[in-house]
RNA sequence: GCGGGUGUAGCUCAGUGGUAGAGCGUCUCGUUGCCAACGAGAAGGCCGAGGGUUCAAGUCCCUUCACCCGCUCCA
């Protein structure tokens, strides 16, 4: 067998021929970081996602016992993408996604705003250069005095000199006399600039300023500002988790690299709450089981990894984070990100008390000291949360890229090796010729399948053409099962069962393709 | 944001300032009958968009949009 290496752009083309993903707005000439999925694409995310609510919500972790030895217990949830503006304040993304960016005209040099800062020649602030330096920054603070000593020509001494914020400039007065910690000249340096990463509308029809809303960045703290909600209603019981699925919207500054990068993706996030003293047990659950999950969809091999964060890489309030990164055409030999399993402490529940003055925290009726009836004393605390957040598209991509092969020694040379579970086509029948009954056969083999597997994605059925190009074009979709009726069908009433990763073609009692379907589908 | 590259049929691509092309795919008819078969035919394009130069622009110039690659940035 030959094989080829894979090429991004071969992948894209397929996923366009065969409608699994097309641009955004195509015929008006696209839009920069927006993707549609095709028929097939659709459905394969859909898989996709099912798979994912089913695996980690209504039989979490396949029903196996966490490491506190009981059955894993999660709900669903599903939340607005607009939720009130405070909510994105309290989780730091209005802070964090706002730093105003300087750029430098002459060098085409980005500063952030608030870490420059300016030195001038004493008293000279009115008409005098200013010339911009890093904070923290010896180099640039050398060049800058440098350049004021040859400015005003006299060495600068103590007292000299002068410094003040970039925020405190006049941007119209001030701004043209300023010379970049780069450049040569003055006045090259843009006013500060919001870099919003954060979409944001307006509430109401006669809309104002103070109705500025924003579209979630992520889904997750749609989770925790409903977390006292679903405590008092639900007769959950620490632990448990909390998942959500649906779009988040990010104003990428480079959307890149087909749909791995876009403005707008889906998140398929829990939100597992746990003890302090439980959470590091629970981070490694998940985990080691978020790395499991994504192997038995198809990304078995060398090209997934599990990635612990280092020290220096973790926010300020993790106390450990993984990535599940996946090797895509375009990042070879390097890793991009599937899914962050991170370790968040109570830093989300604590926020969000503290802007809302909701209290959120929970009273745990099993922990604390035994009483004299046998009962417990409780414990009031802030659950930890461990927190699983995957990129549906990303997930989507990724068994794509991987399912993709091509080996020159076929008929059918380009084919998908999709994992039968999140295929769209879930099988074909065709008649080998259309005529002799074949395909009455074939119709009513279509329609019992439909009727068994449909909801999980399409039966196909095709009659024209020869038997070798209906093969191929199955293969590119990714179908991994066709069923062929021919002349001994009719004489025996078995069909040819054909696997499309193999090739290979084996007998089978028409009446026992539903229960060999079933096993491999696993449905 | 910067630099480089690419935009022509569903896909892959030719196309020298002078009538818009090929292969594959799609559809129809016929033949064949287990791996992109054969024959005949058909549909499908304002050459990414907008300006300009020219008697004449897919081709030259400008602008713009999208995608790819490399920087930069990145929760």
């Amino acid at each position: 067998m030959t094989t080829t290496p894979k090429s991004m752009d071969a992948i894209m083309a397929l996923c366009k021929r065969r409608g699994f993903v097309y641009q955004a707005s195509e015929i008006y000439g696209g839009i920069n970081g927006f993707w549609d999925y095709g028929p097939l694409g659709a459905q394969l995310k859909k898989n996709l996602r099912d798979a994912w609510w089913q695996d980690m919500i209504m039989n979490p972790a396949w029903g196996r016992k966490g490491p506190n030895g009981e059955r894993v217990r999660c709900v669903p949830l599903e939340t607005c993408i607009i939720q009130h503006p405070k909510v994105w304040a309290a989780s730091g993304h209005v802070g964090g996604f706002n730093d105003p960016m300087v750029d430098c005209r002459e060098t085409k040099m980005r500063y952030r705003a608030d870490h420059l800062r300016l030195v001038h020649a004493t008293n000279e602030r009115k008409s005098g250069r200013f010339f911009a330096f890093i904070e923290n920054d010896p180099d640039t603070l050398e060049s800058a005095l440098k350049k004021l000593g040859k400015y005003v020509r006299r060495d600068m001494g103590q007292g000299d000199t002068e410094i003040l914020e970039f925020s405190a400039l006049d941007m119209e007065e001030e701004l043209p006399r300023v010379v970049g910690p780069h450049a040569k000249e003055a006045g090259t340096l843009t006013p500060p600039r919001q870099f919003n990463l954060m979409f944001h509308s307006y509430t109401g029809a006669t809309a104002g300023e103070d109705d500025k809303v924003y579209l979630r960045p992520e889904t997750a703290q749609g989770i925790f500002v409903q977390f006292k909600n679903v405590v008092d209603t639900t007769r959950v019981k620490i632990p448990f988790g909390i998942g959500n699925t649906g779009r988040s919207f990010r104003n990428e500054v480079t959307p890149r690299n087909f749909t791995f990068r876009s403005r707008e993706f889906e998140q398929a996030e829990l939100e597992f709450f746990c003890h302090p003293d439980e959470s590091q047990d629970w981070y490694r659950f998940w985990r080691d089981f978020r790395m499991e999950w994504w192997k038995s969809i198809g990304l078995a091999g060398e090209n997934l990894i599990l990635r612990e964060h280092d020290k220096d890489e973790l926010s300020h309030y993790s106390v450990g984070t993984s990535d599940v990164e996946y090797r895509f055409p375009f990042t070879a030999p390097g890793f991009g990100e599937l899914e962050g399993i991170a370790h968040r402490g109570c830093f989300d529940l604590t926020q969000h008390q503290q802007h809302s003055n909701a209290k959120l925290d929970y009273f745990d009726t099993t922990r604390g000291e035994t009483l004299p009836n046998g009962g417990k004393k409780g414990e009031r605390y802030i659950p930890h949360c461990i927190e699983p957040a995957a990129g549906l598209d990303r997930g989507a991509l990724a068994l794509l890229c991987e399912a993709y092969t091509r080996d020159d020694s076929r008929p059918s040379p380009e084919f998908l090796k999709l994992n039968p579970r999140v295929a769209p086509i879930k099988a074909a029948v065709f008649p080998l010729v259309d005529k002799d009954g074949m395909p009455e056969i074939a119709e009513r083999l279509t329609d019992e399948l439909f009727a068994r597997f449909g909801r999980g994605g399409f039966i196909e059925s095709d009659a024209k053409q020869s038997i070798g190009k209906r093969y191929a074009r199955m293969d590119e979709a990714g179908c991994p099962f066709c069923f062929t009726i021919d002349g001994e069908t009719l004489k025996d009433q078995s069909v040819t069962c054909r696997d499309r990763d193999s090739g290979t073609q084996q007998r089978i009692a028409l009446d026992q393709v539903k229960v060999f379907l079933g096993e491999k589908l696993g449905m």
